[in-house]
DNA sequence: ATAATTGTCTACTAATTTGGTAGGATAATA
DNA sequence: TATTATCCTACCAAATTAGTAGACAATTAT
């Protein structure tokens, strides 16, 4: 399951995402009151995005975040793994966090078969769907 | 990620699938022994798992588990749901586990879409893969 | 009967992760 | 140089995860 602050990054990119266009930033209250985040969560939330290159911020007056990207170029997948990390059930199988396993011969290995191809599964939806496909939801999923 | 507590359960099925043959069923310290689990951790995940109707259990000299069904019959969603509860990643997609958003429409939500398809995508890997995939597994996998 | 064996169950405890807060530092603008 | 913002470090509380202890109940063999 995704975690709260999983969950509080994709609406705040949802939000970011719906307002692409405009050419100024979006100030981290804004969208912490508009989507009912705790303010100084979202903060730390959104400096992790900054990190991982999802976002550009902007100090100052005026200043602000905006996507880094176009929002149909930033995978649902980019930004889970930000956030939470693996995707991968196993870290055997994980691409972007792999540990190799000790005694382990990975080639005949039946659980690193199975979550493999888990993990192919779920990666193929989660890397073609992007923030364009979420950018008019407005809930607090659950 | 998986727990650690379903990658024990995992490997001590595997354990079992392997003997699924067998006629007398295992003891759990034979199973801690040979899987390098601390025993009184696997005694509460094999309770578990046999109240979710995975295994059964018999008492006193003789007594320990066995699978409740065959190998191939066990779905490996079937184990991680009853050990680490749901494969979804939100909970307004989970299939057993469901909850729904206030102020959604699931109907036109681009979030619940994409998550749907994921956890279909996965779905149809972990309940095609059963503890006969894996009976061969020795490695302790992370 | 009763002793030995083996799972059952309740209740802890320790360590880690998650969710969230406080407040000053730093940078940009006016 | 005052103001507006993000940046960053350091916390803290609650929940979850991982693991332990010990009495209890059922079964079997003697």
């Amino acid at each position: 399951m995704l975690s709260q602050k999983a969950k509080y990054a994709l609406q705040a990119l949802a939000h970011l995402a719906s307002h692409y266009k405009d050419d100024s930033p979006v100030l981290i209250g804004t969208i912490a009151k508009e989507r009912n985040i705790p303010i100084k969560f979202l903060e730390a939330i959104l400096l992790q995005l900054r990190h991982e290159n999802i976002l550009i911020s902007m100090r100052g007056p005026g200043g602000g975040y905006r996507l880094a990207d176009n929002p149909k170029k930033i995978s649902l997948a980019k930004v889970i793994r930000a956030v939470d990390g693996p995707i991968a059930l196993l870290s055997c199988v994980s691409l972007n966090f792999y540990e190799r396993c000790d005694n382990c011969n990975e080639k005949t290995c039946g659980i690193n078969r199975a979550m493999a191809e888990a993990r192919d599964a779920i990666l193929k939806v989660l890397e073609k769907r992007t923030l364009n496909d979420i950018k008019d939801v407005n809930a607090s999923f659950v």
